[in-house]
DNA sequence: GTCTATACGGCGATAGAC
DNA sequence: GTCTATCGCCGTATAGAC
């Protein structure tokens, strides 16, 4: 039990705290690699007592695109106080080159994801779709209040480039492929 | 010692048929999925005699590399009987197109295998580099055969598309992204 | 809700007969 | 060179005291 006082100052709720910290294993080192032992001791929780939380690994996988779609969410959220749809697809473009250091390190956060999954071949694989899916949609949205018919096209044409980049970036470890990539991209953006 | 698939023997030796089971189950199900036993059943090779030939696992992953390059060799050295620079990167873009039923639901072959090994974090990882340095490395001297001075931006530009796309299309399990993409790709090289 | 100890299976790798 | 049996470790997951 918690002693009065603790709770204000205290940690994030262990629920939290394990899915965090599965979200930056599983970055770090791939889904597959992290054990439940890694996530313990990541999140200082005992390895038992996770359990009470998540009651498989399948579920943690769960948890973990759950809280990627979200950061997504987020970003999307923040794009749309903008009015110029340019300037909010500018922002997802920005997404990746504000990251590139890390996503030269370990890839796209989103990307790498779904290529594990996918390959391991289980339900998480089909559930990751909506990694893709969703900004995709909001992409080709975006291009189509630019009164473009053909926005599901450039929609999937620009996340396939910053897909692509990030992977090739992360194999060069070079974060500079994706400054270069990004800056094409908005110039492409811009002439449309 | 002699090695299978240097020779003309009618029938592969075991050697031979190791990797070529290796290359499709890592394939299929992922490399780390993999395992000793899996390939002892698709090859038909008893678990213990699979050592004599390939020391560890890693060996083996490493032996999965190098057919993969191989094949990249194959389609250069084709490629290259061909006159026109802009005929040769067509031939490059058409192996992704003409396997898009396949990639569409495993992924690009060394794509899929480059991101599994990068996040896997050993020295397979590092060793993968060279399955997309080399083909960049050869697109970008076409391009430069065109006239180009921006012949390796072009060339990681068509590669990262041609990655996105592939991890794009196996997410949505639908070929026809390749198609599209291709096309557009196509289209492009043309008006280069 | 929490935590220690452990069950249970599967994995890479080896031993050793043939 | 080949093959069966098995070792030792490590993974997910559970048992059960507190």
């Amino acid at each position: 039990m918690m002693r009065a006082g603790e709770t204000q100052m205290a940690k994030p709720d262990k629920r939290t705290r394990l899915r965090q910290s599965a979200v930056e294993l599983a970055y770090r080192q791939g889904f597959r690699k992290t054990t439940i032992a890694d996530l313990a001791a990541e999140s200082k929780v005992p390895l038992g007592n996770i359990y009470y939380y998540f009651k498989t690994k399948d579920e943690l996988g769960a948890a973990i695109l759950e809280t990627r779609l979200d950061e997504f969410h987020q970003l999307r959220d923040h794009a749309e106080t903008l009015s110029d749809p340019k300037d909010r697809i500018r922002l997802f473009i920005d997404a990746t080159l504000d990251n590139r250091a890390v996503v030269a390190e370990r890839g796209c956060p989103m990307g790498s994801l779904c290529a594990e999954l996918l390959k391991d071949g289980g339900e998480l694989g089909k559930q990751s779709n909506a990694l893709f899916a969703e900004p995709i949609a909001w992409l080709a949205a975006q291009f189509g209040s630019l009164k473009r018919t053909d926005g599901a096209a450039l929609a999937l044409q620009l996340m396939a480039s910053l897909q692509g980049v990030s992977l090739l970036a992360q194999s060069f470890r070079d974060p500079r492929l994706i400054e270069t990539e990004a800056a094409r991209l908005k110039a492409w953006l811009a002439a449309l």
